[in-house]
DNA sequence: AAAAATTAAATTGTGCGAAATTTAATTTTT
DNA sequence: AAAAATTAAATTTCGCACAATTTAATTTTT
């Protein structure tokens, strides 16, 4: 047995949590698949339907994202024909995100998607509502 | 407002766990940089700290990782001379993964680094502690 | 022992994720 | 108003993740 306990693998918040966001991934990824949406572009999707249109970098923030990981992202939703680009006319720098009618209906088979899923769970309601205030308050903690 | 509350962000467990797990990363990016490794690097390095030679298969088991992460990212490992890996004479498919000197020394490095990231946060250890806790209850509720 | 099945790792291809740089538009300063 | 600074998005580059397929070695079945 080493002396660097504190190293083991077990012991380490941080592969817990990663572990915990690629199984939560692993979940949706069937699920999503028959809306035809990878996980991160299910994020976006969620945003945009809360929020409806947003500039590129209004999505950047609610969702700690920069462009590069959401200029392509975005144009692959757009040639899915999921949402619309369009420079702003005010500001030429500003890309808008718009939601298509298809986009928009989108949001209703997202819906059914998540209560089937939540049926097939096991998981305890009030469990998870406090990990999921926990997890945003660490996240907090992280990024001041 | 939407009727659609249920998915909004700020609910969502899969996001929590999505952010959190990112801003991780960002946390310990800067200081794992000194130590010349990425994060999935240091997750590996501490697999192989704590079990010592394994093989590929071995550590795709522990760590919930497939070849296709796994042969690139030893690969670069094997580059920068922290890990040797070697075909078992016993069984010609199994690459065993093994430290280099260079790979063992890192180690204390790791440690050092550990208690200043700990040093500087302002975190709760016993709620980290539990944190922990019921993110591996929850992957174990996601995988099974 | 030969054929079939299984196994371990590598390979291929797609899509993030993030750092760093670039481009172009707008705003601020001089 | 021209120069400098700032801003928004795009681009480039690297390294994961992971599904799907391939390759090669070993084991099991016939």
């Amino acid at each position: 047995m080493s002396n660097y306990q504190e190293l083991a693998l077990e012991n380490q918040l941080c592969f817990a949590l990663y572990n915990a966001s690629r199984a939560m991934t692993k979940v949706y990824q069937p699920h999503l698949k028959k809306l035809g949406l990878t996980y991160p572009q299910y994020i976006v999707m969620l945003s945009l339907w809360q929020y409806k249109n947003s500039s590129v970098k209004e999505l950047g923030n609610r969702l700690n994202l920069d462009s590069g990981t959401l200029t392509p992202l975005l144009k692959r939703l757009e040639t899915a024909q999921l949402v619309s680009r369009t420079r702003s006319k005010d500001d030429e720098r500003v890309v808008m995100i718009s939601l298509t009618k298809q986009g928009q209906l989108l949001e209703s088979d997202a819906l059914v998607m998540r209560q089937e899923m939540l049926c097939n769970s096991t998981a305890d309601m009030e469990q998870m509502l406090a990990l999921k205030e926990q997890l945003q308050q660490l996240t907090n903690q992280l990024t001041q």
